[in-house]
DNA sequence: CGTAGTCTTGAGTATCCTCAACGAGGGTGG
DNA sequence: CCACCCTCGTTGAGGATACTCAAGACTACG
């Protein structure tokens, strides 16, 4: 599969696709972070999913895009692979076959993890359960956890407004169950205490 | 593939398959209808999807299941398609392979769908954007939209109390944008206003 | 026909959103 | 190199929304 790949590089707030793109690929995400997103009708935007390194994005049935597609950090790297040419391996070679559903069954997973943190009632839930799932995701230490990302995406990946976001950090940050050293730092102190938010 | 499927039905409220079960089969609703959801730490519980005739579900590359899913009507007709020989069969024919890919992208589009109506932020919103989902998706007269599913299970699907879901019906229904024939059946008179809600 | 569960409506309260102001940081151009 | 500007992040005040608790009506089912 890693034949076929071609590699492309994006600077910080390039978009990747776009949504009303012909699907010519599927993507994997090598270095740096993206997010995808739409436009709603009342100005507003939504973000769907955040991509980290090794996951994969892009998987569509459809002729078009329905999302757009932008890279959050500067130099973000992406393999990109055609379609047609991923198709064509599948039908020489189950196990590439296998291995795609593998990964489609990878997205739903998250999808699914990321229905139930939006389902969560309150705001301080659910940046709380934020702060866990980039913990776990963006690997590395996960008591030392970075966050790329602005606060307005984290709201719009949230659905709540931005100055919530940053009072329940800071509300947070008080109770002493987090460190700020920095805006785009996190250091978690009592992980059962964040836990025990959501 | 239809060759190697099992045909099994369920009762109202009966388990499909529950967390923590092992993953053996992939699963094709027929009749009927379901709901996939997961009860969270404080006792709520939280529904990720709805299921109805053509909706496969239960596509994991995980060893035990993750989610409930149990039968909402009477009568729940499933196809049951064991995953060693949904394998065996790709391996050997690549248009099945390929078929499975098509269904866990569909799967991944419904889910970001859903995503977007959880972002909602008023719960008028919410329960404007469930019936214009179930509208499209409940097939036959989209006009005379039948629900199923208690308002329990609409709340649990939306995040919101049932209560809120209650009076967001109760007005739409003063403001002539739907009728309520009975409990389990909505008209939509207006489709456009109740377009403009979300 | 009775009962348990579902659905609706009301009242009071907590939460979150909006609007607003201010400070900090980074980039640009003089 | 510094001043400026613009975006981002934080904090505060006020108001709208949705949740909780409560009670009553209706239904579906046994």
């Amino acid at each position: 599969m890693e034949g076929i790949a071609a590699f492309r590089r994006w600077g910080r707030d390039q978009e990747i696709y776009r949504r009303g793109d012909p699907v010519q690929c599927w993507f994997r995400l090598e270095t740096g972070v993206a997010r995808k997103s739409t436009l709603l009708g009342d100005g507003r935007r939504r973000i769907v999913d955040f991509l980290f390194p090794g996951d994969f994005f892009g998987i569509s049935s459809r002729r078009y895009r329905e999302f757009d597609v932008t890279a959050v950090t500067g130099n973000t790297l992406v393999a990109c692979y055609p379609c047609h040419r991923l198709e064509a391996l599948a039908n020489s070679h189950p196990e590439v076959g296998r291995r795609l559903r593998e990964l489609a069954a990878d997205s739903i997973a998250r999808l699914q993890e990321r229905i139930l943190v939006l389902g969560h009632v309150t705001a301080p839930a659910k940046v709380s359960a934020f702060l866990l799932e980039m913990a776990e995701r963006s690997c590395g230490d996960s008591a030392a956890v970075i966050l790329p990302m602005s606060r307005y995406d984290i709201a719009d990946y949230l659905a709540i407004s931005v100055e919530t976001v940053s009072r329940a950090l800071t509300d947070l940050r008080h109770r002493k169950v987090i460190r700020l050293p920095s805006k785009h730092e996190v250091t978690i102190i009592d992980l059962a205490m964040l836990a025990d938010e959501t």
